[in-house]
DNA sequence: ACGCGCTTGTGAAAGCTTTAACTTATCCCT
DNA sequence: AGGGATAAGTTAAAGCTTTCACAAGCGCGT
């Protein structure tokens, strides 16, 4: 095991985290199958053993996964056994969604900072948070060793702040802009742009 | 060519028409070459040749592609040459920020209904649409014949409001609620829960 | 105590996707 | 007008991912 894992497969485990949390939080459940896990997520049983036989034996035969277990294993494995606090930059009405979501914090992720460099955003409170300017974005990022940040903002700026994030020691990044952004190897980009999402499915349609 | 395209390559037609549409408006570009679209995109030339190939043949030798008419051609492949209503069902803070999105209009959408089953938001003024209850929702997508939905409500209701949906005749769904929902074949969904890609990007992460 | 159901982890096969490499065509410059 | 540079489209190979199928292990009920 261990040696080179796909990024296909590490795609797939913050998936089955999600339903194994849901399984045990929500529904009170203690054990599991890759059967029962890959049907309610349209996945094939023998592809869940397989991806998470890349990191090691957590089930067992005749029973199945202990869901906590499991859980706990995949939170070491995402690293999400530490909460990972976040930049947002980009207070507009994307921005304030994305403060107000309540849905990070029991996830591994706090919004900690939002940036702007519209005079009228900055100093409005977000989410509990105090919107900052853009002009201090690097020495934040820098002196508090944040690793991943959210951008959104409007396309036309997004490759600019990027670049600032990056230089400043950002490791992760998801882009919120509809715009292919440009980072140095070794840099995670992940998009979000529900456009290209809808087009897609358009294709199958009449 | 037209056999039975595979979806990965459906997928990354959006992408390039994104690109080529930012070249074309935003760069005054007439043509590019696949070896430029790719560096821009971090795919390989080949990659976007063989992709076009399964639709026909849209540039030159020498030339390369004509940005115009390679935006046209994938447009229609897509079905972008209309406007797809969409409807939109949550109109929290989420809800709200996709209502006020002006991306989606020149991108071959429009929002046309909000929905919600908060007797506190129903009757609210959203991007323009006044939220109607969701007890209306079968009833206008049946009658519009609505096609595309975006789900932005909490986990614990997508599951059955997208069984609603399902049932009134929708058949795409953008779901931003964290959870997997069970459709029908033939019914196209796709997900936006930025957790997934955040958790995704930590396990790269020290 | 034992056998039968079930379910894991896995090696090999099948299926799918990407890349490489080549032929052919076009354009531009001299 | 011709030669060199460029770049599309394509076939085959390489690389990657998923599925299949089965041995081995566990637990429950009798």
């Amino acid at each position: 095991m261990a040696n080179e894992i796909p990024d296909i497969v590490i795609g797939r485990l913050p998936v089955y985290l999600r339903a194994l949390v849901r399984m045990a939080e929500d529904e009170d459940k203690i054990t599991t199958s890759s059967h029962e896990l890959g049907q309610r997520l349209g996945i094939s049983s023998a592809q869940i053993r397989k991806d998470l036989s890349h990191f090691g034996e957590f089930g067992k035969q005749g029973t199945g996964y202990h869901i906590n277990y499991l859980i706990e294993q995949l939170r070491q494995i995402l690293h999400l056994d530490r909460e990972w606090p976040v930049a947002l930059i980009g207070a507009g009405s994307l921005g304030r969604a994305l403060a107000n979501y309540h849905g990070f914090r029991h996830r591994g992720f706090r919004i900690a900072w939002i940036f702007d460099n519209d005079p009228a955003k900055i100093g409005q409170v977000m989410g509990g948070l105090v919107v900052q300017p853009v002009a201090e974005l690097a020495e934040t990022i820098d002196r508090q060793a944040v690793q991943v940040a959210i951008l959104a903002v409007p396309a036309a700026a997004a490759q600019e702040i990027s670049n600032l994030l990056v230089e400043a020691g950002i490791r992760a990044i998801l882009n919120y802009a509809p715009i292919n952004i440009n980072v140095p190897i070794g840099i995670q980009v992940r998009y979000s742009d529900p456009v290209l999402q809808m087009q897609r499915m358009t294709y199958y349609l009449a």
